[in-house]
RNA sequence: GCGCGGGUGGCGAAAUUGGUAGACGCGCUGGAUUUAGGUUCCAGUGCCGAAAGGUAUGCGGGUUCGACUCCCGCCCCGCGCACCA
């Protein structure tokens, strides 16, 4: 055995083991094994692997190697989320085709995937850009289509009016186009539109069979769903001689008698209709188009309004209400109108105070006197009220006021009750080239014609020039110009492509069957994804997007019925969902003369602390000069604070890299970079190196355990079994790797504490090396795979099973109890281990300590905590 | 603005079901070994205090024999908001 630990030797011969042995291959007939789908996201091939993917994919590797290891089947598959806008972007400029810059990251991302050691089935791997793959996307298009599951619609985008191009909501920068910094508008175009609100219902209730989900996914999920309960109802109006109706929706039908005005979307028809003959509000109109339309910002902005000069009538009351058109009232929500009760609502309190409206207050709260001044206060309690000013619904509470209300207007044909969803149908046009093209013909004849299957997969062509504005594809007739599938005349094909988030949501169920080139899926789908994916990993960013189309596509697909002999029977595709937390890094800068930031590597910076260890400055490498220390951020470009995991892997290992990723932080939060800690990792596994190469040294010990230990024996054997027990359950239970190494640690100063040396203590010795070896190996398993074999000659790690606690050897003869008197800790005692509760309380009344902190007092009550505490009570 | 998380030593964190707050690691201090150290080993390390003891989990209140953990109110930080992926 080499004295020194060398990682690159032990991970490249150990890497080459396993492909020689084809350690990672995942074949469907197992003999018997049950299987385990063990996925992590897959990448966007943005040129470098970061350390959010290093750590994404090292818990899918720990979880994949430890489940291996008690005898699961194991798939761990690789791809990649090729189509999107990046490459788009690096075109624009660079130069290079989109395909090119794909294909070329591709190749050195995977390149640095293999060097951490993952045990990744290489031969799954499938980019979605290629034709293979988004042709079957393609294909469920079309019967989608037919369905009427996927249909078309005006939706609103950004319009960049200089680059003529619609933008991205990341392209809006303070409401201007990022590269014109012209002020962006609101365009409506046609659409294709999934129906997910079809599934509204059947995706809220199946959250709560997601048993193994964070709870606070499953919140967010049934939140962005918003199911409500409410009355949709109608305020009739006159207008050019002809009798309309304009609906609302509203879950507060209680208060209709306090509705003071309605205000409509500035896209609403009453609003276009009124601003026909009004200048002002068509220029209020135009104006409210002006900026993006992302919800944040219009969430944000100043709520703005403005009369119509228009009434409709109170459904109950016939009185006359104004409509105002408001720009915080989204179209693209219930019915794009909404009616104003200002005095129960705090949004149209506010818009009632700027433009001096009427504010009627129809709920009293019982003690809380109605002020305009401490309106927010008394606001705090509006459920607890009843009505008033109501006439004869005075006096009901809110259930039973809106049923009332709900029913005279239903008796009136002027509303009924309804439930009403947050979630919107998915607009999934983009406008971009870089995408899977949307399957569909357009003919003068026939209209929408989807792609007959024998003309799939429509290729999306590779020699395009991107210029910036609008779409390449409409600008290439070889690509556009057919013939109508269905009559056979000229037509145009649609040049739109498909939202990324498309192939993302159906990819887990491929990687079955990657290689089918006659159907979607097969048989293959049926054993690998029979209770969907066991294990998903990813980023909480894709807490609600992502996670909901997938799920909303397993259920279209289940519903889709056989293809080729097969369904997929499949109501939920993730199992278990683990959210891992961003890395983070500290940043550094250097402003100069006008207060622009440089912003410095932290690799280029060295921090320097006073002698208690608190940081006291930093300064470049480089010259020796200061820079400031700015926060923790999530690792970017823009901060220039990404560390590369290639040099650190080059510098350390990857085990070396895979174990301060598990150790610094639990998955789920967010991770701090922290070089000391790598040097720390490193520092523990040449330490580890060294302990097994000093036991090898003397030579590996011959025979068993004998039956009766000395005490410390004994007791290290204990602490030996008691680390199994806590690492297989915060691995396999509460997927907590940094207390799983913060155990193997504990043992190891314990081991380097006790006296080996007699032959009891060196069969112990190597019981402990060979186990440690194991529990690590998920974690590190090059260290493992080279350590293991020099404990147990010609055994490979790859192959061994997750140690077993021995519950003989867990076994207490004493426990240390704490002893509390009035709930402070004064001190401890020690009993026999089947000391029942009357003794334990006796013992612990008898000690010096009791006596001394009772001081004479009685005992009012004696709390024991079996094998943890005593509490007197005085 | 709305929805969801988080806040514990100098730092990352632990405390699994309301029961020893700070395991484990980093850093720091002192010492040993070494020609040397970005090596290794030993000891110490929440704060106040000589000690006894007191005090401490963002802030303010509450429930309990006992609260980092449960309840109410507040502050700060992060994630998402439908065309970034």
């Amino acid at each position: 055995m080499q004295e020194k630990y060398a990682p690159a030797e032990i991970e490249r011969a150990a890497q080459e083991h396993w492909r020689e042995t084809s350690a990672d291959r995942a074949i469907e007939d197992a003999g018997g094994k049950p299987k385990y789908y063990c996925l992590s996201m897959f990448p966007y091939p943005s040129g470098k692997l970061h350390m959010g993917h290093v750590r994404n994919y090292t818990i899918g590797d720990v979880l994949s190697r430890y489940h291996r290891m008690k005898g699961f089947n194991v798939l761990q598959p690789m791809g990649w989320d090729a189509f999107g806008m990046p490459a788009e972007n690096a075109a624009l400029a660079n130069g290079v085709a989109p395909a090119d810059w794909t294909a070329r990251n591709i190749a050195y991302m995977k390149k640095q995937l293999q060097s951490l050691g993952f045990s990744i089935d290489w031969a799954r791997e499938f980019a979605t850009c290629a034709p293979e793959y988004y042709r079957w996307e393609q294909w469920l298009f079309t019967r989608l289509f037919r369905k009427g599951l996927i249909y078309k619609k005006l939706g609103t985008v950004n319009w960049d009016p200089v680059d003529q191009t619609v933008l991205a909501n990341e392209q809006v920068v303070d409401g201007r186009g990022w590269r014109s910094g012209a002020l962006v508008e609101k365009r409506e175009i046609p659409m294709y539109y999934m129906r997910i609100t079809a599934y509204a219902e059947e995706l809220l209730a199946g959250l709560d069979t997601l048993a193994g989900w964070p709870e606070q996914v499953r919140l967010m999920q049934r939140n962005w769903i918003g199911k409500s309960i409410g009355v949709r109802l109608a305020f009739p109006y006159e207008l050019d001689g002809k009798s309309g109706k304009l609906w609302v929706f509203t879950t507060r039908a209680d208060t209709l008698m306090g509705v003071t005005f309605v205000a409509v979307a500035a896209e609403h028809p009453l609003a276009a209709a009124a601003a026909r003959n009004n200048p002002g509000l068509a220029a209020f109109i135009e104006e409210c188009k002006q900026g993006g339309v992302a919800e944040a910002d219009l969430a944000t902005m100043e709520k703005k309004g403005m009369p119509t000069g228009f009434s409709v009538r109170h459904p109950l009351t016939n009185e006359p209400v104004p409509v105002w058109v408001g720009n915080y009232v989204l179209m693209s929500y219930g019915e794009g109108a909404v009616m104003a009760v200002p005095a129960h609502d705090e949004r149209d309190f506010a818009f009632a105070q700027k433009y001096g409206l009427p504010i009627r207050q129809v709920i009293a709260v019982k003690g809380a006197s109605f002020s305009l001044e401490s309106w927010q206060a008394w606001y705090a309690d509006k459920d607890r009220g009843v009505c008033i000013h109501s006439g004869k619904y005075d006096g009901l509470d809110r259930e039973g006021a809106v049923e009332a209300i709900a029913a005279d207007l239903a008796a009136r044909a002027l509303g009924e009750r309804q439930i009403q969803f947050r979630l919107r149908d998915w607009g999934i046009s983009r406008q971009r080239y870089w995408g899977c093209p949307i399957p569909i013909v357009h003919c003068e004849t026939c209209g929408d014609v989807p792609v007959p299957d024998e003309d799939l997969p429509v290729v999306l062509p590779e020699n395009v020039v991107i210029t910036g504005a609008g779409s390449p594809l409409a600008r290439m007739p070889e690509f556009h110009a057919c013939a109508c599938p269905r009559c056979g005349k000229p037509a145009r094909r649609e040049t739109d492509t498909m939202d990324t988030f498309v192939e993302s949501s159906w990819y887990f169920l491929r990687y079955a069957c990657p290689d089918n080139d006659r159907a979607m899926f097969d048989a293959r789908v049926n054993y690998w994804c029979q209770n969907g994916v066991d294990q998903y990993i990813g980023g909480i960013e894709h807490a609600i997007l992502h996670l909901l189309y997938a799920r909303f596509f397993t259920k279209l697909l289940r519903d889709t019925g056989e293809v080729d002999g097969v369904g997929i029977a499949l109501d939920e595709p993730f199992g278990n969902l683990l959210t891992q937390g961003m890395v983070v890094a500290p940043t550094f800068y250097r402003e100069d003369g006008d207060g622009r930031k440089e912003w410095i590597n932290p690799a280029d910076v060295e921090v320097r602390t006073d002698a208690r260890g608190r940081p006291a400055g930093a300064v470049l490498k480089a010259d020796g000069g200061p820079v400031m220390i700015g926060g923790m951020e999530k690792m970017s470009k823009s901060r220039n604070n990404g560390i590369e995991p290639k040099t650190l892997i080059e510098r350390y290992g990857a085990d070396t890299v895979r174990l301060f990723m598990m150790f610094a932080a639990p998955p789920d939060q967010s991770l701090e970079w922290s070089d000391a800690g790598v040097e720390g990792a490193s520092r523990f596994l040449r330490r580890l190196w060294r302990t097994v190469f000093e036991h090898v040294g003397k030579g590996l010990p011959e025979g068993a355990l004998p039956e009766t230990l000395p005490a410390s024996l004994k007791d290290l054997r204990r602490k030996l079994h008691q680390t199994i027990a806590r690492v297989g359950d915060d691995y396999g239970r509460r997927r907590q790797f940094n207390t799983a190494v913060a155990a193997v640690m504990e043992l190891l100063n314990v081991y380097d504490r006790t006296d080996l040396d007699a032959p009891a203590g060196r069969v112990l010795a190597q019981e402990i090396l060979e186990t440690v070896t194991l529990l690590l190996f998920p974690i590190t398993p090059h260290i493992g795979q080279a350590l293991y074999a020099e404990l147990k000659p010609g055994a490979d790690a790859a192959r061994a099973s997750f140690p077993e606690a021995d519950a003989a050897a867990l076994a207490q003869d004493t426990i240390e109890f704490m002893l509390q008197v009035g709930g402070r800790l004064r001190g401890s005692f020690t009993i026999s281990a089947d000391a029942g509760r009357a003794a334990i309380e006796t013992a612990a009344l008898a000690t010096g300590v009791a006596q001394k902190f009772m001081a004479g007092k009685p005992a009012k009550k004696v709390v024991v905590v079996p094998g943890k505490l005593v509490n007197i009570v005085v």
